[in-house]
DNA sequence: CAGTGTGAATTCCTTCACAGCC
DNA sequence: GGCTGTGAAGGAATTCACACTG
């Protein structure tokens, strides 16, 4: 099963794995599939379908070694390295991804950060000073810099990739409201941060508007695939 | 096909269709699925399915009606009135939701900043005051909050959780990298605001490590589906 | 024509259930 | 006994292709 692409559902959830087994780690040695399931809200078969991909990492009877298993995930998505990158726009969004965040502890560092706003052009974030985004060119080769955070308005957004694809960026997060096209060779991902919301209105919403006493008596509409209904295992209330 | 329930990707993609919605409505009146499609980075078919919920609310030869549409939609998702939030701690992470964010313009309104951290209690963020978490019981009901949003370290986030729940809250977002676990009838997403970087980390490193021209060269390895896979002349081959 | 609505085909993902190992 | 690895089954979500309509 070995040499296939992973599928992107698996890769999506091997970045739940790491955060999961740093915290699962702590406690013990080795986890089940049935454990770590309970900590991510997943179907264990799922995980040790996931898992089997490295072909036989767990131990029957036992379980998976946490290092290990952290160790082999962190490589299958490159994260077992430093990626440094820059942040356009210390807007709030931008500003959430700052040094100080968790963000650093997962192997990527802010380390620069770009305005096209003279206002903002000087203001100092811990050690980071904003610089004015055309001293992209000069900056991000300098700093090794390999993935940008658009976090700039929607309509300065495309500009502000290009300027630093021209640099030499070529992994985006976009945090802006607007679809950036990208040169091919460039990997681009749109975020919304507040896509979760809609979801939970929905949810809350559901059936007649504003009878809250129904939506409180419903259970969880959704559940994420292999989330098992509620009540769950580590259940403490 | 109406009274069926819609299925949870279809959701998902309202939320994004709200979106891009409202700036396309800004240039035009009417839209089609192929141009949706666009400023969605989706599949021109995919919406109409999506659409087609509604039972034949385009008009064959122009498309839809951007207002009627997003009208609909935001009807579906619950999001054609106002949802009152509740934020504990002030953190990086909950700051970003404060007023003054597009979360607002979403229907979402922050009403309420908690903390059970001395420190914090008695700041100002506009014109939000931090208060003690205790006080919730008292406050959440007042103002009607119905959504929580756990932005603690994660070793708090269970009592955070449980306390908002206690209070009249029955949606939550977790920030936190923990899994919470709640009642029925209470309705939570866990968002992992880093998780992403982690998908780019992966499409960046992939082949060998640090081969950075490899991957530079490399064409986008995930396509969100629906997405083309670059510069789409769609179909054809 | 341009563009929707939709069955049918396809691809992808998850769950099941059980054999096999520690 | 406990737990992994995995084929086979089942279920979703997406794409195709085309009839149909304004």
């Amino acid at each position: 099963m070995n040499r296939t692409t992973i599928s992107k559902a698996t890769i999506r959830r091997f970045g739940v794995y790491i955060q999961a087994l740093e915290s699962l780690g702590k406690e013990s040695r080795v986890v089940s599939s049935d454990r770590l399931a309970a900590a991510c809200g997943l179907h264990p078969g799922l995980i040790r379908k996931d898992l089997a991909w490295y072909g036989g990492i767990g131990r029957r009877g036992s379980g998976y070694e946490v290092h290990a298993l952290l160790s082999v995930i962190k490589h299958t998505l490159s994260v077992d390295r430093i990626w440094r990158v820059a942040v356009v726009e210390p807007t709030v969004t931008g500003r959430a991804l700052l040094p100080g965040t968790a963000l650093a502890q997962r192997g990527f560092e802010v380390s620069a950060v770009f305005s096209s706003d003279c206002d903002s052009v000087g203001e100092r974030y811990g050690a980071l000073e904003v610089h004015p985004l055309r001293m992209a060119q000069e900056i991000v080769p300098r700093l090794g810099i390999e993935i940008g955070v658009i976090a700039t308005a929607p309509e300065h957004a495309q500009y502000a990739a290009d300027t630093l694809v021209r640099a030499g960026v070529y992994g985006l997060l976009c945090y802006a409201p607007v679809r950036i096209s990208s040169q091919p060779g460039v990997f681009v991902i749109h975020v919304d941060v507040f896509q979760p919301f809609f979801t939970v209105a929905h949810a809350l919403g559901l059936g007649d508007p504003d009878s809250r006493a129904v939506a409180r008596r419903r259970n969880n509409v959704f559940r994420e695939p292999g989330v098992q209904p509620d009540s769950g295992p580590r259940g403490r209330v």
